[in-house]
Formats: structure tokens, sequence, C-alpha cells
RNA sequence: UGGGGCGUAGCCAAGUGGUAAGGCACCGGGUUUUGAUCCCGUGAUCGCAGGUUCGAUCCCUGCCGCCCCAACCA
């Protein structure tokens, strides 16, 4: 075994290569503790891809003993929201991490930032240029050609700072003049070729208000956020590695003394879906989905409006390996971690989606009794309930053919069956409405069977779920498949024309066992032989289906 | 004048100079008062081509392929 792993079992961390950089800088003391930040802007919902940052970043905080921050980089006036930066702390703590005391935001550092510019300008490593953009852009060459420098790259420092402090006091109007580092026009890459530092936008901030019309882009005020903070490790996704000269050059040009590192990984790609803020805002903002946590959505609020248990999607996240390759990971990973913690933890129940009704012939009229039903077949500890039996039930749809096929283990004419928890009963006959449809089965039981075995030792091969008619709660309940038909939904405007038209399936009237009456909104239970629903928090009188068991039987049926 | 990153089974991946962990999916089989769960079992010579070596997925060289970058977004 080697050392790493070693290592890696004893802080209780794994052993990807961020870990390895983690582990290895605090043996060698070249770091106190691992200071890491989680930094989102808020201008949208937190979705599943941000969570395997979250993940990651309090992951390893928590496993070497340090810290993370939450910082939301607000450096864009006008795109961010006082909504994102509620939701996405809601979020964060949904999924289990706490940042402490470390709430920060990059607009907390205005002030200092500015200073550091004017600091830069001093040094002649930056400049007021008055380009207009498009004329900037000609300016930055192409990928294969060297840029060309900005007739106004060589200001002296005195009128530099005199026009950069008079952006700040709002003397000239949105895009009139930028402040730019003074790097290299003929670099390679395209980040070093004098980037745009600061922007003049005359819009209110939701935390800043107008005290500012002038504001850092990401690249000067991402870095020096975390070195205002003591980031140790800064973590970010691999569109960003282009960028890390320039964070190295703007922190050693500012001279900061504990330099923060950054770190890129690959971004989570999940099959299936959408994960760019670009085609969430524009599913949202077309109506295709009910809004940011309509339970199709990936987004972290929609899972958990979805019923997805927040330990679920933990454990995905730890399944997933922290790489620099891109790849797309398959749904039917996190539907996976899904169904074994729901199989786990979600209490059992009755309730029946596509009713037909059967009525007990041999059972009395007006009469009832209590049946005892497990809450969970493999954990007794999570006790029993009494399920109302009578002669009016319940039963689904799916769950009787008329011309069964070989191997259909459920109701059929003159066959047995076993009512979970109850008895085995017959079917004896078929009632159908003028067009044949089959509107009710008659139906008798065996009194010796109550609770499902018979003393002559029969057996019966199916067992099916049912619900009492008379003392069933109903509602109404909504499937959910996967938005997008294909894994990769193409890049594009067209993506729209992927979406899965039956990724939202309403069932206008199913009826609940009694005790579903009461279920609150946030606990997933299993309706057994059917999935896991939870009651949805906006209408008590629906339930979201989170997920479908695994269904052998439906594999069966679909290849003959 | 281009820069950066990545290629190990269908998917996510571990790994190392000595002949390829694991998870998901799939497919078989067993148990079962959920056709669920659970339990068994099945698959790769490591992008391609050369080279170095007793021996290469791992080292070298050359190809090929994929992703990111030319916002006053992050």
């Amino acid at each position: 075994m080697s050392d790493v792993v070693n290592e890696a079992e004893e802080d209780g961390g794994g052993s990807d290569f961020i870990r390895d950089i983690v582990r290895a800088d605090l043996q060698a003391g070249r770091h106190q503790g691992v200071v890491t930040r989680f930094p989102p802007e808020p201008n949208g919902y937190l979705h599943i891809g941000h969570a395997k940052s979250i993940c990651l970043n309090f992951g390893i905080a928590e496993e070497f003993g340090g810290r993370c921050h939450l910082r939301f980089d607000d450096t864009n006036p006008t795109r961010e929201e006082q909504e994102f930066i509620e939701a996405i702390q809601t979020d964060v703590r949904w999924l289990g991490f706490d940042w402490g005391e470390h709430l920060h935001f990059a607009s907390d550092y205005f002030e200092q930032l500015y200073q550091w510019a004017e600091g830069l300008i001093e040094a002649g490593k930056a400049y007021v240029d008055d380009l207009p953009v498009d004329e900037m852009r000609a300016y930055r060459g192409s990928l294969t050609e060297a840029g060309r420098n900005s007739p106004y790259r060589d200001r002296a420092v005195a009128e530099n700072l005199d026009l950069f402090r008079r952006m700040r006091a709002g003397e000239f109007p949105d895009g009139a003049r930028v402040l730019r580092a003074k790097i290299d026009m003929a670099a390679g890459n395209m980040n070093l070729r004098d980037p745009v530092l600061y922007r003049i936008l005359h819009s209110a901030h939701p935390r800043t208000g107008t005290d500012w019309c002038i504001y850092p882009n990401y690249d000067f005020a991402h870095g020096q956020s975390d070195a205002i903070e003591a980031i140790t490790h800064s973590l970010c996704t691999l569109e960003f590695a282009d960028h890390r000269p320039l964070y190295d050059w703007l922190l050693e040009a500012i001279g900061v003394d504990e330099r923060p590192r950054q770190y890129e990984f690959s971004r989570l790609n999940l099959s299936h879906t959408a994960l760019s803020k670009r085609r969430l805002t524009q599913l949202v903002e077309e109506g295709c989905v009910d809004g940011w946590d309509d339970p199709r959505m990936p987004t972290v609020s929609a899972l958990r409006r979805r019923g997805v248990p927040a330990a679920a999607v933990r454990d995905f996240i730890s399944r997933l390996a922290i790489t620099k390759s891109d790849g797309l990971v398959e749904m039917a990973m996190l539907e996976h971690c899904i169904r074994e913690q729901l199989n786990v933890d979600a209490p059992r129940r009755m309730a029946v989606l596509r009713p037909l009704k059967v009525v007990i012939e041999n059972y009395p009229e007006d009469e009832s009794e209590m049946l005892t039903a497990q809450n969970h077949p493999g954990n007794a500890d999570m006790g029993s309930r009494e399920v109302p039996f009578s002669r009016e039930l319940y039963v689904e749809r799916d769950d009787f053919m008329e011309d069964p096929p070989r191997k259909f283990f459920r109701l059929g004419p003159g066959r047995e069956v076993r009512l979970r928890y109850a008895y085995f009963i017959t079917c004896n006959e078929v009632i159908k409405d003028d067009d044949g449809e089959v509107t009710e089965l008659r139906c008798s039981y065996d009194p010796e069977t109550r609770g499902g075995n018979a003393p002559d030792g029969r057996k019966v091969k199916g067992t099916i779920h049912w619900v009492s008619a008379a003392h069933a709660v109903d509602a109404k309940v909504r499937l959910y498949e996967h938005l997008f038909n294909s894994e990769e939904p193409p890049s594009g405007d067209d993506f729209l024309a992927d979406l899965n038209p039956n990724s939202l399936e309403v069932l206008p009237q199913a009826w609940l066992e009694p005790d579903l009456a009461n279920l609150p909104a946030g606990q997933t239970v299993q309706f057994e032989r059917m999935g896991y629903f939870c009651r949805d928090s906006a209408n008590d009188a629906v339930f979201n289906r989170t997920l479908g068991l695994r269904d052998s039987w439906a594999k069966i049926k679909g290849k003959s």
C-alpha cells in the first residue's frame, strides 16, 4: 500500500490530485492550515454541478481540519439579485455545510480593491484605456495573431490616476473607459493581452447600492478576495486554467505575502439535463419548466422539492472523481444513489396511482377491519401501522390483465394473488363499460389468509398493493422523467427541441392509504411497488415522484 | 503566434516498469408477502504508431482525437 493511501486513511480524505496537493502542502509546512472557499456569483440558483464544488471545498476543509468560506462573487450588479444570495445560502445549508462566521462578499472588498488598482497604476502596471469595445476587440488580435498595443497604453501615470479617479467619481458614462493591466499584447494566452480590470457600470448593486459606478471584474476580484481571506487553495473549474497566470501576475503585482494557489478540476456534466446557467435560465424564462425548483430541474432546490435526500447528493458527488478529464456522468449514477439512500430511510406506505375498483363479494358490507403493515420490510425498528380493509378497494390498473401473457404474476380472470399485508383474493368477474373498458373487478377473498399466508401452504406468485376505497385519501400525483431526450442535449439554441415532452405526467386521481393524510412535505416515503414520493412543498394536494423503483417486469414486458 | 487541458470497458474511474482496483449500467442466476431490496457471477491489454527495456498502460518520439480561451460575464 502506498504512503498516499495510508495518509488518506489517516486524515479521512480521499486521494484525488487536489487532496494530494493539500496533504503535501500541509506536510511541507507551506500552510498552517487549509482554507478553501465556495465562490458563487449570485445570478442564479445552484445546481448539482455546484454541489460538486461545494462538497469538494467544504469537504477538504473538514477533512484537513480547516475552514471553508462562502463568498459571493458579486462584482457584476447588472446580473445579480438578493433573491439568489438568499437561495444559495439555503441550498448550501441544505446540502449539509456550514461556513460559520465566514460569509463574505467580494463587494466587501471594493475599497481595498480600488486602492490596489491605484497602486498598480502608480507602479505603471495598469492604464486607463479609451478604446470602444469593438476596437478593443480588434486590437486584441486573434487566437493565432498577436494583438496590438492600444494608443492609450503609454499614458502617463498621473493622467491614468486622474482618469481612474474621475471614473470612480462618475464623470463618464458606461463603456467610456476601462482600467487595463499592462502585460503583453502578444501573449499566446489571451488573458494576458492587457486584460480589463475595471469597467464603468452606473448600476445599483444589491449590497453597495449606488456607492460605486466602477466595478472590478472577475480577474481583479477573485484572487484578491482569496488573498484577503487567506485562502490557501483556490479550487475552480477547468475553464479558468487559462486565468491562472493572470491570477498569479496580479497577486505578484499587488504584493501579497501569503499567496493562495489556484487549482482546476473538471466540472460535472450529467446526462439528460443541462447544467449551464444560461440554459437553466432560459428554461425558466421561456416557461419550459415551472421555475427554478421545478422538480425536473437539476438545481439543488429542485432536488430538494423532489424529495431527494441531501445525503444522496453528497454520496453521488463522493463517487465522482476529482480529475481534469471532462466526461458525461450518467443520470443513472445519481438515480442509484437516491434509491440506495431512500431504500434505507423511506418508510413504506401504500398508494394506488391509477385506480381500478375491486369489490370483494364475500366480504360483508358496512364492515371494515384494521390490518398491520410493516413500515419497512428490512428494519423492524421503523415499526408498523394499521391499515383499514373493507369490501371495496382500489388496486393498480396495471396489476390486472384480462388476457395475461406468460410470466404475468398479477391479477387476471380466475387468478389468485395476495393483497399485501391482507388476504388472498381471486378474480371472479370482470365488469366493463359500453366501450369495453374494464371498470371493476368482482373478487372473493379467503378469510383464512389474513395477514398474507395460507394455512394450507398454498402459494401465490403475485403480491399487489391496494387501498380501501372508503378510507382512502385522494391526491394528484406528478411523475417525472428526464428533462431531455438525449444524453447530451445539443449545444446552441436548438437544445430546447430536445426537451422530453413526457418529462411530466400528472395523474389526476390517486388514492392513498389514510396515514398519508398527515405526511409532512419534505418527508419522502416509498409507495410500495411504485417508487419514492413526497408531498409537494407548494401544493398540499399533490405528491411528486422522486424516482420509480427499478422495474424488471417492465424490462421483460418491453422485450416481448 | 497561438496558449491551456484531457484520452484506461457503455459511463465515472484507481493504478503502476513486471503482465489492469472499485462504483454505475447491462446481462445471467439465487432469496423474497414490494417483479423492490439483498446475494452470487460475466467484460478491457490501457487513443494510434514507432522506439528504449529481459519486460511498457506506465519512459521517449511522432501522430490522431476531444474540451477550453479572442465579454467592459463569472
